[in-house]
DNA sequence: AAATAAATAGACAGACCTGTCTGTTTGTGA
DNA sequence: TCACAAACAGACAGGTCTGTCTATTTATTT
């Protein structure tokens, strides 16, 4: 694998289980076996590289999303199946939560290249239950009570928000 | 005012404000006039001085809430009011969100010390919606809108998630 | 085989950070 | 007035960080 690659990867894992602040330049190159002035020959910094994270993440994150709904067959069903995949990423990441919402949390409110990329994966994610409902009304309710979900299970380290919001969407969901 | 006090009014300001990580003991003690041999002397660390912070934070905010919602009468109105409130909030601290949530993604998910300071709070404002609802079930579904509604304004830098949750509670609630 | 490009190791600058320490000044109560 | 505690200023240690630089080695291409 050439060492971009490897670097891309290396620093996927990383941001999203030690965030963004807590992982520096100095640990992604020697995880990836890549020499420094390999790094910003690919690279002009950090943030630089952290916004090609995203990117990666948001590819990575909508490509799960989908096949994990692709067996359900109806709008409902699949959209219940999407709090089922909160659930199964959770397990499978020890509940650490959106890496957009955290990087939100750490990057300065005038960050606006990093807040773009942010705004515009969260935007597809609302358009992704917009697509599946005529009632616009609804589907933003339902990208609320989805967005609680991930953020209140992180938080109390625990699934029942993910649960308890699939079960009141399962009620309002005609 | 006490060297104490001094010391957590501006850390009151700045980690709101700039966030934890950002925020370093130098400009804390530089803002609020005190020796850094001051500052040991009343907290053991940083993480000692965030602790406190939170539990101000924690009692300034519910303090806000409940005057806020004082004026209303009925358990309904005083629902509403607290979206109103975010509003509020949004208007005076613009769009930076919660503490307690932008904490969650700034410390190592192995801190429990300030973890459980953050559940405490969250728990206590699960507690504020299920104090004036009989319904659990509802109570519940409002906490997470309430919570979509305070992530969301941070992250599009905008009042709609907070009207939006708002009139979704207003049909919801009888 | 020679030339060019890409990757390597790792020192270094310059700036930050937290927390400790020394020594001085101020204030207060006996 | 004397003693004691509290706050002061600020240097310092020891560590972190990002980004730049030199100099060497490996690959690839002509």
């Amino acid at each position: 694998m050439q060492p971009r690659e490897r670097i891309l990867e290396t620093a996927f894992t990383l941001f999203h289980k030690q965030g963004y602040n807590s992982t520096g330049i100095n640990q992604i190159i020697a995880d990836s076996n890549v020499a420094k002035a390999s790094f910003y020959q690919h690279f002009k910094s950090k943030e630089d590289l952290c916004v090609e994270f995203l990117n990666k993440r948001h590819g990575f994150w909508f490509d799960r999303l989908n096949k994990f709904t692709s067996k359900s067959r109806t709008s409902k069903t699949k959209i219940l199946a999407s709090f089922d995949f909160l659930i199964a990423m959770n397990e499978a990441e020890n509940f650490r939560g959106c890496s957009f919402l955290n990087l939100l949390s750490e990057i300065p409110s005038d960050n606006t290249k990093i807040l773009n990329v942010i705004q515009r994966h969260k935007n597809d994610l609302r358009e992704y239950f917009r697509k599946y409902l005529a009632d616009k009304q609804l589907a933003d309710h339902i990208y609320l009570l989805f967005e609680s979900a991930i953020i209140e299970s992180q938080l109390f380290k625990s699934q029942w928000p993910v649960t308890k919001s699939k079960s009141i969407v399962n009620t309002i969901i005609n």
